[in-house]
DNA sequence: ATGGCAGGTACGACCTGA
C-alpha cells in the first residue's frame, strides 16, 4: 500500500493548527514533519492531533524555531530512536529531530536561514549544514532507509528561483550553500522531487510581501531527500500550493511524497 | 537603495524570517 510523507514550515503551530488539521483531513499522509512550530513543549498541541488521529514527537523552545514528526495513530507505530539535535553540533536552537517509525528513519531538519552572506548567521549555517552532513553520512550507514524532509533555505538550482539573476549570490541561493546541498546529494540522497518531470516555476515559498505568490515570486526551498535505497519506492512528489491560497497562510507550502510498501 | 508582510513578545518597538 502506498505511504505518504510530508514536510511543511508552518510558521507558527499555534496560528497554523486549524490549517494544518484541516489539510490532514484532505491529506491523511502517515508521517509529516513540521517545522518553525514556535511552540514550548508544554503548548505543543498533543490532544487536539490525538483527536485528529497523530500522534508527535517535538522539540520546541521560545520563539523561534520549533519541529516535530507527526504519524498517524492507525500505523500502530511507536516512535523509536527519538534524537533531538545533532551529536557533533551541541546547539541551542531546536532544528533537528529524528525518529524512525515502521521501517523509515525519518529526519525533520529546520536548516538556519543565515540571514545574509557574510554575516554570522550566514557561517552558524554553514557550520550546522556541514555537521548535518557529516552525522547524516554515519546514520545512513547505520539506518539506510532514511528520508530526511524539511526546511533546507537553500534553493538548490537556479530553476528553483523565480528570479535567479536577482537573487545570485544572495543567501538562500550562494554556491557555498549549494555545495553544502549536493554535499547531503552525494551521499546518496535523492531529491524526490527531481525524481520526476515538474512544472516550470515549482515553488515552495512565497514572501508574504509584494504579492509574492500571486506573482508567483517563490523560491523552491523545502525538500524531501530520500535515500537510494527507498529511491525505488518513490512513485511522486508534489508541491500542494492550496494551503497559501488560504487566509493568514503559512509563507510555505507542504511537500508531499508518495512511496510504495 | 529601501521597504514592503507576518509571528512572537508584550503593549512599544524590535527581532527574525527568506
Amino acid at each position: 500500500m502506498p505511504m505518504r510523507l510530508a514536510t511543511w514550515n508552518v510558521n507558527s503551530l499555534k496560528v497554523r493548527l486549524p490549517q494544518l488539521l484541516g489539510w490532514l483531513q484532505t491529506n491523511p499522509v502517515q508521517v509529516i514533519c513540521l517545522q518553525e512550530t514556535k511552540l514550548v513543549d508544554e503548548r505543543f498541541p498533543v490532544a487536539e492531533l490525538a483527536a485528529a488521529g497523530y500522534r508527535a514527537v517535538f522539540a520546541g523552545q521560545p520563539t523561534y524555531n520549533g519541529v516535530a514528526i507527526l504519524w498517524r495513530t492507525d500505523t500502530g507505530w511507536e516512535a523509536r530512536d527519538v534524537t533531538v539535535g545533532n551529536p557533533l553540533f551541541p546547539d541551542e536552537q531546536q532544528r533537528l529531530i529524528s525518529a524512525t517509525l515502521g521501517e523509515l528513519r525519518v529526519t525533520c531538519a529546520y536548516v538556519p536561514n543565515g540571514q545574509a552572506v557574510d554575516s554570522d548567521k550566514y557561517r552558524y549555517k554553514l557550520r550546522w549544514l556541514d555537521a548535518l552532513v557529516q552525522w547524516l553520512r554515519d546514520g545512513l550507514a547505520a539506518q539506510p532507509r532514511l528520508v530526511v524532509a524539511g526546511d533546507y533555505n537553500v534553493a538548490p538550482e537556479d530553476r528553483d528561483v523565480h528570479d535567479p539573476a536577482a537573487w545570485a549570490g544572495q543567501v538562500l541561493c550562494s554556491d557555498p550553500e549549494r555545495e553544502r546541498f549536493r554535499a547531503l546529494l552525494a551521499l546518496g540522497l535523492h531529491d524526490a522531487f527531481r525524481m520526476f518531470d515538474q512544472p516550470a516555476g515549482s515553488y515552495s515559498w512565497w514572501d508574504y510581501r509584494q504579492l509574492g505568490y500571486q506573482k508567483n515570486k517563490g523560491l523552491r526551498i523545502d525538500h524531501l531527500l530520500v535515500a537510494d535505497v527507498l529511491a525505488p519506492a518513490v512513485r511522486a512528489c508534489r508541491i500542494d500550493r492550496a494551503p497559501r491560497k488560504l487566509e493568514k497562510p503559512s509563507d510555505h507550502a507542504p511537500v508531499i511524497v508518495e512511496l510504495d510498501g
